[in-house]
DNA sequence: GTCTATACCGTGATAGAC
DNA sequence: GTCTATCACGGTATAGAC
């Protein structure tokens, strides 16, 4: 492990306050006071406000990217490759919970970086929805709205970051199968 | 149907602006230019910014807190509750999905409601878990955590006001529908 | 790499004329 | 009920000493 450079503890901490009050609400002075440093050294390490917020989103988002390419690519099944993506989320989620409050909830204060961002974030969407759609072609999955299923299972996995640092116990083995159960089996009896 | 009041107005423009901004990033002239006046204007109507905040986040909270009562209170399975659940939050979202955007993401800039707030939500996922409880002692429902149950379906459904102004068809009744069979069926075949 | 000092601008909010 | 004018404050960012 190489020691955390001056940037990434910058990033990590900022992070820390953008998932408690947002971007916008986070100023420059309160994040150097976490530093232990004025505003002004701030600007040593990075660039702008805006260039945090960036490294932080953009590194995320193109780390589901690599993830999701790997999965619809495999030969698994439909099903496997949905386990895959819950796995996916769980794994980057309880790695960096900060970050991802950011990647889903200020993603939208992006400046230069924001077309980007969303591109990204649709080839993601599209990958799943194909996916859901080879599922229901194969006999796997229900014959329901991808639309439906698809935002049903995303928003929960989008949470996640919530979620995670609330559990005492960080069984990720654990809460992965049970989130697959419950997000592909459902809840009822029977 | 009253007229609506300025006041009215002004709150369900700001909480536009809220979904698409955030709180703290939306200015009080901002908020003016998209009703048309000048921002000292607002003042005749409202107290300040944090006012309208919580106008739009409380009378939200208690909305849930009211028909949360009235369906644990009846007499239905545990299985009913939860799609009468599915419904009231499928019924708000579609009327409010604005409203919704604070409510998710914008109660932490609360001020003198945060603890009220707070206590209407954690009474909200108490009541809520207790159903989960009551069904897997009757055999309703899978003997899963209820933690991980709730967690999936709730944030699923405080998702909704991303989704619902998406789709072009509104038909609520199919949404309520298709939502209640995946969250309590699953998505697998068999 | 951190500091002090400071530039420059946008913020929420108020006073008082109309 | 809306306006203009204004206030006190805090925002991001830079310059230059140490």
């Amino acid at each position: 492990m190489k020691p955390e450079t001056r940037q990434q503890e910058i990033i990590r901490v900022a992070a820390k306050l953008f998932k408690e009050k947002g971007y916008s609400a986070v100023t420059m002075r309160h994040l150097a006071t976490a530093m232990d440093i004025k505003a002004a050294s701030l600007y040593n390490h990075i660039e702008s406000k805006q260039d945090i917020l960036e490294r932080i989103i953009i590194s995320l988002a193109e780390t589901f990217t690599q993830g999701m390419k790997q999965i619809s690519e495999s030969n698994e099944t439909c099903i496997n490759k949905l386990k895959k993506i819950i796995e996916l989320h769980v794994h980057i989620s309880s790695k960096n919970s900060y970050g991802m409050a950011s990647l889903n909830n200020d993603w939208m204060h992006l400046e230069s970086q924001l077309t980007y961002y969303k591109k990204l974030r649709s080839d993601y969407e599209n990958d799943f929805k194909t996916i859901l759609e080879d599922g229901i072609k194969s006999g796997e999955i229900i014959h329901a709205k991808p639309d439906v299923m698809m935002f049903s299972i995303l928003t929960t996995l989008r949470s996640l970051y919530i979620w995670i640092p609330k559990k005492e116990v960080i069984n990720l083995k654990e809460l992965t199968d049970d989130l697959s159960n419950i997000l592909i089996n459902g809840i009822a009896k029977e």
